[in-house]
DNA sequence: GTAATAGTGTCTTTCAGACAGTATGAC
DNA sequence: GTCATACTGTCTGAAAGACACTATTAC
């Protein structure tokens, strides 16, 4: 479940220890996603409108305390933030090297290091981490966020790859706060997932008010990609795409005011590929 | 498991009635993956490459002859046309309104008007209609395969709904080949992600052998897409974009002789969405 | 006035799409 | 020679990206 505040991806946590996605059985729901509508509910009381199949996780290594072999059927929920039983966190506290918003270098001191010494001199590791992090010639791409969680899971950087392995954690620096079993895998999927849905279909005005402002859309978008966009650009893309229509009310802002905007549904039929366009 | 030969996607099918996908259980396997290659392996005698995990169906409706409720996880896999012990049937046969290469009207008589009148003056199932099938101003969108194909099934218009209703068919016409239970929703699923890939991932040289003509090439995305494409452009974006590679070596076609190309697997280190480009 | 944010005009480069043309084989 | 296929050159209009500029508030 993400939703966005202050600028910020949030997703939604249980659990009074590791945070944990809403998770539980099926039962006899008709469908999987009745299934999950029914434990979002139980859990943290919560009814939700966009959701979508997001991954199947079936590693043996997922057994129960009970011995129970799961499958785990995964969806991402997109929703506007409201007061619940959950607990929201930060999506970027669980993932921080994904937020290049800030100064566009390595905002998280150590890890690519760390990365380097795990590949050592490992051709292929080399080369997967050149891919996911986008050295050199490589250009930086946001949708491989589960690329890079599994090469840091992998370098044992990740704190759960030592709870899987049964292991005591060596003295090596652990990057991002851990999740329950592999939910904190399931969450990058989901950024994998979202990141690559921006682009060409409308999603985020899912985590939206039913009325923003032009930049309340841009810096939401931003939070989601990890990554600062062009103001004057993105402001025409979105407009001239027929994406947003001016309402004609203003809203004060701390500068100029800002025209308040809505979502146009028309375009759907108008388009096949609507989003906010390369990221 | 797809494959394209002679400019034909085709998907391999086992039974000796109505074509089925390969399919089985989890057994102890480690992974989803493995399970699924061991059934392959098992059931058409191959070892696959490129496989991808595609959604996971999970209805009660599902319910096998024993009573027991399955959740079934579908994979996507793509391969060469090899010689093995199940059946190579062409994806068009079962889903014959997503080929679009021939006149580009409508090439399956009959199924707009029986859309037409399912969906009567209902103004959320024209909208549908319209969306899926391109009518009007919205134009096709080949990705949504799996949009057409549930709007002819919930229109009566697909076996399918009669056999998983426990109805007696009416005289109305049905389109394309049925399958097993809800294989051909499997289908159209693939055919869906397949078209949504091509276009930013290499995918299709999965499908081709190691070197081949660039009218090959298009060929065989032309046949994914279902659609014709501008071969003077797509040769340009194709060897512009670094995705393949002369040979120097030459290959007789009935007309000017062709050069081979192979694809260059560098190019994923240079740019970060690789495909086809917008279909 | 300054600072801050909102919004517009325009230029350049890139790229998609279309068209016309040339090249090299089989027959 | 014709036919078929492979391949190239170039024009046009749309769109992406960058920059400079104006507008309207709070203080």
């Amino acid at each position: 479940m993400v939703a966005v505040t202050d600028d910020r991806p949030r997703i939604l946590t249980v659990g009074s220890e590791t945070p944990a996605l809403v998770s539980g059985d099926l039962d006899d729901d008709d469908t999987l996603e009745l299934a999950m509508r029914r434990l979002i509910t139980d859990q943290v009381g919560l009814s939700v409108g966009y959701v979508e199949q997001l991954y199947t996780f079936g590693d043996r290594a997922r057994a129960r305390a009970d011995g129970l072999r799961t499958v785990g059927v995964a969806y991402l929920v997109l929703t506007r933030e409201v007061t619940t039983t959950g607990r929201w966190v930060d999506w970027y506290h669980l993932l921080p090297w994904e937020d290049r918003r800030g100064n566009a270098g390595s905002p998280v001191p150590g890890l690519m290091s760390g990365l380097e010494r795990w590949a050592g001199r490992d051709r292929e590791r080399r080369r997967r981490v050149q891919l996911s992090f986008g050295i050199g010639e490589t250009p930086w791409d946001g949708v491989r966020a589960l690329d890079r969680y599994e090469l840091i899971y992998e370098a044992g950087l990740a704190a759960e790859w030592f709870v899987d392995h049964g292991e005591e954690p060596d003295d090596r620096d652990r990057f991002g706060e851990a999740m329950h079993l592999d939910h904190r895998r399931v969450a990058a999927t989901a950024l994998s997932r979202l990141r690559g849905k921006l682009s060409y279909r409308p999603v985020v005005f899912e985590l939206l008010p039913e009325t923003f402002t032009l930049s309340h859309l841009r810096r939401t978008v931003e939070s989601l990609a990890g990554q600062k966009l062009h103001a004057q650009n993105f402001r025409r893309l979105v407009e001239r795409g027929g994406l947003v229509e001016g309402t004609g009310r203003m809203v004060t802002t701390g500068g100029r005011p800002a025209e308040l905007f809505r979502f146009r549904r028309d375009v759907l039929m108008e388009r096949p590929q609507v989003g906010v366009g390369r990221l």
